[in-house]
DNA sequence: GCAAAAAATGTACACGCGTACATTTTGTCA
DNA sequence: TGACAAAATGTACGCGTGTACATTTTTTGC
């Protein structure tokens, strides 16, 4: 077939390389014939000889964590980021080639490499677990391309092993409880995640530093633990309606928008709405924040630009900024809706 | 390294081929020899060359819509597909391509079989326009094998040119507004979503029959057009308002969730209240509908099923069932929550 | 125990491309 | 115009597999 073109144009086959490669000096007389005799025949390179003879897949892997049952992510989440992802895969002329991980297998990320079946990785949902360090260590060791999203292993502020795009859950959560400190609230309640995500770590010292900053008492009743399902949410509304009722919170704080509408949903079941009764606060201004009555006030998180971050440094194959740093911490934002209103609890 | 593990095991590359591939006549014996060379060696097939000399990818392409802003595409939708076509893939031994469609750009599926990048396409997101119409037309041409999601080209019960499934939105739209019917509703408002999309054909056909059906008239001011967005619903809800306010309308059925959820929000602000001041039904049965307050009924749609059905014939290359069907079309199911509760209609 | 069939293994090469190196053409300067 | 450099093009080969075919080994049937 390459071989046509390049009798066509009256050239080499190697000709016909350079010209559609863009690659070496070329004629332009030549290059123009050569393009004109590739277009008529209709001639469309093999991407897989291509791969073979560069030794380059030119594919983007992205692990998904186990979906089956849509339940610890939420799907907005998860459609962000890779939305963020393929907008950068696809500007840099890659591929994203989807992995799904199986439940508690152990990952063999390695072996993507070996196989040259990606050129980088990136890492959804990981978790500080065993399983999961371990096979990020193994890639670290071999020196493969690889970012880990929305997860950081190690202290907050610490120097990582491995290249890391993160949110500032952090300076969100403190932001989040400053709000419902700034609108009268005293006894704040947290419904957090489980601690095998940072996430889940930073939300928590975010909250626990801003009661401390304004001299509020830390209550462990008041801290409970879902699993960022909206059931687990929902859930936990009983001990949280006691907890109001008996005036011992104001307000919740939840570390996701999902446990928060869960928890709303449930509340309202004992007669305590949000916004009236008592304030919510969700996290990560997922769509539902807006789908919500009252509207969830919320962290808006930059899972986009987190994707598109990721991409870029784990294929443009280079540390982050000027500096020889390996992570990056986005900043996010909250936005304030009617589940923190403050006209509403006035009316109260 | 491949030639190491032959003369480990004290075989040529071609045993070595033939073990790890299952292929041809080997003894036991020499399999054990070299799988155990290949274990100690640490050897992993390159891909690349596999596919190669396989002519095969071993790739299912999946073709996104645009969704830089998620506004025609609940994620909802998307992400249940994808999940359902990725446990298929993985149970098949393929990988999944990530495709993104760029907006309003040519499209050039037939390169994707050409180039060997894909062995296989699902096309999510079509909509029946020229741009589509040609590209699918195109592959079909030329014999390559591709599914199309959640969409139909031509009258519904049709033969399609090509492989589809779809789910059974006439049907289930049928069973949505004879539901609204069966609790007292009489004029029943309608939003639907633009009509290239044949799902959107499919329920205006269903919402007809069944006013039809019941004797009821066809009213065209009940009849409104969205855009599957929630906030095309709660800008119709206005116009939704009036309608109910002036007795003209006693229900809405909104051809998706997010419109739903929209209108509904809309319709709040105006004092009327789903479930009590009107009977509201959804379509999709999102994660949404069960967040939204009241809970939204909704018709469940089988994505993942769909899903996974479109890329198991897809791989498998065949037609559906025995016979020589080129579409199926999956049952889908009303599931009935507060915004038509009976009780709280009857407490008006 | 021998011939023939069957099973197991080895040998050799193609797959389509990119590219190092050799060769030819073009351009430059005196 | 000739010598030489630079640009343009051609030639040849490797990349790591899978597999058709040739060859060797084992089994079978008598």
């Amino acid at each position: 077939m390459r071989q046509q073109v390049a009798k066509l144009a009256g050239v080499s086959e190697a000709t016909v390389s350079r010209v559609l490669n863009g690659v070496g000096p070329v004629k332009e007389a030549t290059k123009q014939r050569v393009l004109a005799a590739a277009a008529e025949l209709g001639y469309v390179p093999n991407a897989l000889a291509q791969q073979f003879a560069r030794k380059k897949s030119g594919n983007l892997g992205v692990v998904l964590p186990h979906m089956a049952k849509v339940s610890l992510f939420s799907t907005y989440y998860f459609s962000e980021m890779l939305s963020g992802i393929g907008s950068e895969v696809q500007a840099s002329g890659n591929d994203l080639l989807l992995l799904f991980r199986e439940a508690d297998q152990p990952r063999n990320y390695t072996a993507l490499f070996q196989s040259q079946k990606i050129d980088a990785l990136i890492v959804l949902g990981a978790r500080n677990m065993e399983l999961d360090r371990t096979a990020l260590e193994e890639l670290t060791q071999e020196g493969y391309p690889f970012c880990v999203l929305n997860q950081r292993f190690g202290p907050r502020g610490s120097e990582s092993p491995f290249l890391t795009v993160d949110a500032d859950h952090w300076s969100g959560s403190q932001e989040a409880v400053r709000h419902l400190i700034d609108i009268g609230c005293r006894r704040i309640a947290f419904i957090n995640g489980p601690e095998q995500y940072s996430n889940s770590i930073d939300r928590r010292e975010g909250y626990l530093s801003v009661l401390v900053q304004s001299g509020l008492p830390i209550e462990q009743p008041l801290m409970l633990t879902g699993n960022y399902s909206r059931k687990s949410g929902y859930e936990l509304a009983n001990q949280l309606a006691e907890l109001i009722k008996s005036g011992q919170a104001d307000s919740v704080f939840a570390a996701n928008d999902r446990m928060a509408i869960g928890a709303m949903q449930g509340l309202r079941e004992h007669g305590l709405e949000a916004g009236r009764d008592y304030a919510l606060c969700g996290y990560d201004d997922a769509d539902a924040a807006r789908m919500a009555s009252p509207q969830l006030t919320s962290v808006a998180v930059p899972f986009q630009e987190m994707g598109r971050k990721a991409a870029s440094l784990v294929l443009g194959g280079g540390s982050i900024g000027a500096d020889a740093s390996r992570s990056a911490v986005l900043p996010v934002q909250l936005v304030i809706r009617e589940s923190t209103g403050v006209q509403q609890r006035r009316s109260k």
